[in-house]
DNA sequence: CAGGGTGTTTGCGATAGCTCAAAACGGGCA
DNA sequence: TGCCCGTTTTGAGCTATCGCAAACACCCTG
């Protein structure tokens, strides 16, 4: 287990206002792991033992129906947190982690986490703000699901994601990590049929260049007029 | 403005861990007020001059997109804290709060918290663990919404309510405030209309007693198997 | 007690998106 | 290099739910 250089994540939202050598003794209690593609980090229901900030790639984290239906909650990028249970008195997971990319994540044990809070409140208070900022996207979600036809939610998709985890290219922006027609599905609470038929429909027009669980935007403008079009106000 | 009874919100998870002399201090910092039923205690939008620990009745809190249509973020319920924008790090409120029954608030000005939360580290733990519930929430909901049919929704929605806010009747559990298809609907992603054929067939079947914004669960079993049921196991 | 207004019910198309099915594709691995 | 498997594409019906429209019922007010 190496040493973590406290520099790299000393800019996080999660360490504001720790002074550096506090950092260092939060730090102390974690220990990093590295997860290869496809492998789970956890499972929903499993005890939480752990909770995580993602170093390198980028974590799924989904949420399972009893009946076996999935939803993605999130995609983690680096320098987020994860696995949080603790934080909201949960003792199990909530949903499955899954490095969707090979990643490195910092690890503390869940048991560590009121003993570092009571140490440095602003901990606490870092990550209210987080949870707080997850909590409105939720909602943004919710009302996006609840008002916008399919083409529009996946379109607000494919923008968040670029946002988030965007790669500059010549020819556009590309989401930086191998994602599938399914896992958008997933995120914009439709098929992965009806995803497909709509990049189909964008490749044509120019809007998307996209292969096997690869999507680059190359019109991202046009995609935000896409998202932002009223239900009915399609070209004549 | 009188003087807030410690022992009345002593026992409130917001408090946790509070000792009842630092209560008082707390308390002092905060003013309480009316709001006559259907008046506004803030717009999304507005500057989030303070926040809210409700005492009496239920407040409905809603988001309104650009295009003017409307989702119910939740229902408060007294006891429950709301307007946190500042928690969050947002200076504005993301949601209109209404109250929906004549209700009695206390009031912080969002100024205190930072004060308050450095004197009391416990206020910051509590409200991360809230916070941290209603994300659940919040992505259980999408996933309803992204796995179930709208009957299954209504259903959910109903026996949430009615172990947040049910009055326990000798003919079943009533909601105890006024709420109308169209509220149901803006928590369900649905149509008044669709909420209305649903709840008519449900009368028809003796679960539910209900009129003019008055619900009243009078088979809780059976809408709990209702909102159980896989989509296709309809009743040949 | 009548009037007006909000909330509710119900009918009847219209349709976005789902389901089922099958073929084509692409990449990694032996 | 060729095979195999997971992913993507596309077609063709089907239906849950919406959108519109109109009639209705209840409650509060004057």
């Amino acid at each position: 287990m190496a040493k973590v250089d406290t520099s790299l994540v000393a800019h996080l939202p999660l360490f504001a206002g720790v002074k550096p050598e506090d950092l260092e003794e939060i730090l102390r209690e974690a220990r990093s792991a590295r997860y290869p593609k496809n492998s789970a980090i956890f499972e929903q229901g499993a005890d939480a033992q752990s909770f995580f900030l993602l170093l390198h790639g980028h974590v799924r984290a989904a949420k399972t129906t009893p009946t076996g239906e999935q939803i993605v909650v999130r995609y983690v990028a680096p320098g987020e947190t994860f696995g949080l249970a603790m934080a909201i008195g949960a003792t199990r997971y909530p949903a499955t982690a899954i490095a969707v990319d090979d990643s490195v994540a910092l690890i503390w044990p869940t048991s560590a986490w009121p003993r570092l809070v009571e140490r440095f409140p602003s901990l606490a208070a870092n990550t209210l703000q987080t949870v707080g900022t997850r909590l409105q996207e939720s909602h943004t979600r919710i009302l996006e699901m609840s008002t916008q036809q399919v083409e529009q939610r996946v379109a607000h998709a494919l923008l968040r994601l670029a946002k988030q985890s965007g790669k500059k290219l010549d020819r556009g922006i590309e989401i930086d990590f191998p994602i599938s027609r399914q896992d958008i599905a997933q995120m914009t609470g439709t098929t992965l049929h009806t995803v497909s038929r709509i990049l189909s429909g964008w490749e044509q027009q120019g809007l998307v260049e996209s292969g096997r669980q690869r999507i680059i935007l190359r019109d991202p403008h046009g995609i935000v007029v896409l998202a932002e079009r009223s239900p009915d106000s399609g070209v004549a």
